[in-house]
DNA sequence: TAAGTCACG
DNA sequence: ACGTACGTGACTTAT
């Protein structure tokens, strides 16, 4: 049976694969039974290690995979499966290292339909009117869930069958509508590339000093609980800092503090900004923060960090979620390494934590100011594509222009302000979030962006047009063609319309620069491979690359690198990459 | 499970 | 008159 099937699936021209492992951590899930279909409608199970009393004899499992392997690494035999980077470390997890996957469901979704859910399950029942086994129903679920490897083999066959079917199934509608748009078809290539880019790097993982963040969570504790009895001492009374409705009793009813804004469910606020603005007049407000923010420390970063390192590597694995963001946007999960505190002194040496073993050093590539380029190229402002190509201080220039004074004669605070300005433009602002965000009147932030405009017509122009193309087309691109379905543009109430509006402005700028990271990752490694390189590719935060690189290949890298990302594209504006190299992240910034 | 808060680009 | 800057993930408390 087994034989018959591996012939099969050595003839057939593509084939879905699917696995079945013990845990959806997939550096360390192992596999349970893997499923294959090549023609629509049938499928094979091979269970390996259903393990439940008086399970039946299953095949070998080393030994299947050993006869496997040989067509699993040969690239000229084509894949295809539902999120394929969790099987490649699923088989990597078994030596394998596979191949050909030549497509990826999801992917495919994601690209065609990106405002849509991905999961086969919604993918069988819409596009091909399937529904099947819920993998609850199969394995149960929360604290009574078994593994899969305790399921039923007769069971598990079927639901694996028809995963591998279905994945067949949706392939043959999805592809077609793909290889259908030569720009959609292009983004799919590049999420395909991304993907075993992304697989890499989630194997690599980074190394993390678990002492030194042992050492922190330390200090940190101590502070937090003096902050606590300074907390107890000042409210007259012991209370959670943590539970936002016991503080909201001790400052609004018990000390008499204003009301300064509420929460979208009517609650009386006790973030940041309030507490701010409290700390001006009572003093537990800033006992508070510093609370608030050395527990957030200690609570995420610092006490997580070092129990997420696999034992024996010491090194952490995250996940990176690529159908996630509708922007084209990657997230990063368990843990999320694309928010490690950077902004605060206390909050940097976290970053100290993230190294490189004996040898070699962190490495860290960032494109410079890349949405606003970006929007340069999308608009076609003079003003502002003179601004890049003269190589000039952005923000600077920004502030020359809406305050009418030489560059050299820009004051810091003008600058802040060019800054929040050219934020504000990229999101789509408001005068009155402008205000808001500047602490200022809304009529003077709107005399800011009708200036900002009159300096930067191209610009107004570029985010009116953009609007009016979304309620025309229901949907926005980026340079390179990914698409932002934006339903509710023309439905949808006031707000809705609103925020959609927004989205269609900012999505563009935000899904470009995903766009030329995506492709900044796959040259960096094409190149690394080519070459032979030992350099690691370990990090993607968004508009930065880290590597872990030997001290043979720092130079290699400090030069190579900034120029491949500069180069991955050619816009009206000039790409610019910084590197920076250090012992570790923060030292590499 | 939802709400509130806060870490990042 | 209304709500009010884009995109994420994780933690804690309360329900």
């Amino acid at each position: 049976m087994f034989e018959t099937w591996l012939a099969k699936i050595e003839a057939a021209e593509l084939v879905a694969v699917d696995t079945e492992t013990t845990s959806l951590d997939e550096m360390l899930a192992q596999i349970v039974g893997l499923s294959f279909s090549v023609t629509p409608g049938e499928a094979a199970y091979i269970p390996l290690t259903h393990d439940y009393p008086d399970a039946p004899v299953q095949l070998p499992r080393d030994e299947v995979l050993a006869r496997l392997k040989p067509w699993l690494e040969n690239p000229a035999k084509a894949k295809l499966g539902q999120h394929v980077k969790y099987d490649r470390h699923v088989f990597a997890n078994h030596g394998i290292e596979v191949q050909g996957y030549a497509h990826d469901t999801m992917l495919q979704s994601y690209v065609l339909e990106v405002h849509k859910p991905h999961g086969l399950a919604s993918l069988a029942e819409r596009h091909v009117g399937r529904s099947g086994i819920n993998y609850e129903d199969l394995c149960g679920k929360g604290a009574h869930q078994i593994k899969f490897n305790q399921v039923d083999i007769v069971k598990a066959a079927e639901y694996s069958c028809e995963d591998s079917d279905q994945t067949l199934d949706v392939h043959r509608v999805l592809w077609p509508r793909l290889q259908a748009d030569d720009k959609l078809r292009f983004i799919y290539e590049l999420e395909m590339k991304s993907s075993e880019t992304l697989y890499r790097i989630e194997r690599n993982g980074v190394l993390i000093d678990a002492p030194m963040l042992a050492t922190q969570s330390h200090e940190l504790g101590q502070r937090i609980l003096q902050l606590e009895a300074e907390a107890y001492e000042i409210a007259g009374q012991p209370f959670n800092l943590g539970s936002p409705k016991q503080l909201g009793e001790i400052f609004f009813d018990k000390l008499g503090m204003p009301v300064i804004k509420k929460t979208p469910s009517g609650a009386r606020s006790t973030d940041e900004e309030v507490l701010e603005k409290l700390a001006e007049d009572y003093p537990l407000p800033a006992k508070l923060l510093e609370h608030r923010s050395l527990s957030k420390l200690k609570g995420t970063y610092t006490d997580k960090l070092a129990q997420l390192a696999l034992p024996r590597t010491g090194r952490v694995h995250t996940h990176y979620a690529q159908a996630v963001a509708v922007t084209g946007r990657l997230s990063s999960n368990d843990p999320n390494l694309q928010n490690i505190p950077v902004r605060t002194p206390e909050g940097r040496r976290v970053r100290e934590a993230f190294v490189a073993p004996a040898g070699s050093v962190i490495a860290s590539a960032d494109y410079s100011q890349i949405e606003l380029r970006i929007m340069a190229h999308l608009s076609g402002d003079e003003a502002l594509l003179s601004a890049f190509t003269d190589g000039l201080d952005v923000h600077r220039a920004t502030a020359a222009e809406v305050f009418g004074v030489a560059l050299d004669q820009v004051s810091s605070e003008q600058r802040r302000y060019a800054k929040v300005i050219n934020f504000g433009l990229i999101y789509g602002m408001s005068s009155f979030g402008l205000a808001r965000n500047l602490g200022i009147e809304t009529k003077a932030a709107a005399a800011y962006i009708d200036k900002y405009f009159q300096r930067y017509p191209g610009v107004k122009n570029y985010m009116e047009q953009t609007v009016v193309f979304a309620r025309k087309n229901q949907f926005v691109e980026t340079v390179f063609g990914r698409r932002l379905y934006l339903p509710e543009i023309n439905g949808g109430n006031g707000p809705r319309k609103k925020a959609a509006e927004r989205q269609a402005i900012n999505a563009p700028m935000q899904g470009t620069a995903a766009d030329l990271i995506k492709l900044s990752m796959v040259k960096v490694q094409d190149v690394l491979d080519a070459e032979k390189r030992a350099t690691k590719m370990i990090m993607q935060v968004h508009d930065e690359l880290v590597f872990e690189v030997p001290e043979a290949e720092v130079e290699w890298v400090r030069h190579e690198i900034p120029r491949l990302m500069a180069g991955v594209a050619d816009l009206q504006v000039p790409l610019l990459a910084e590197i920076g190299i250090g012992p570790n992240w923060e030292k590499a910034h």
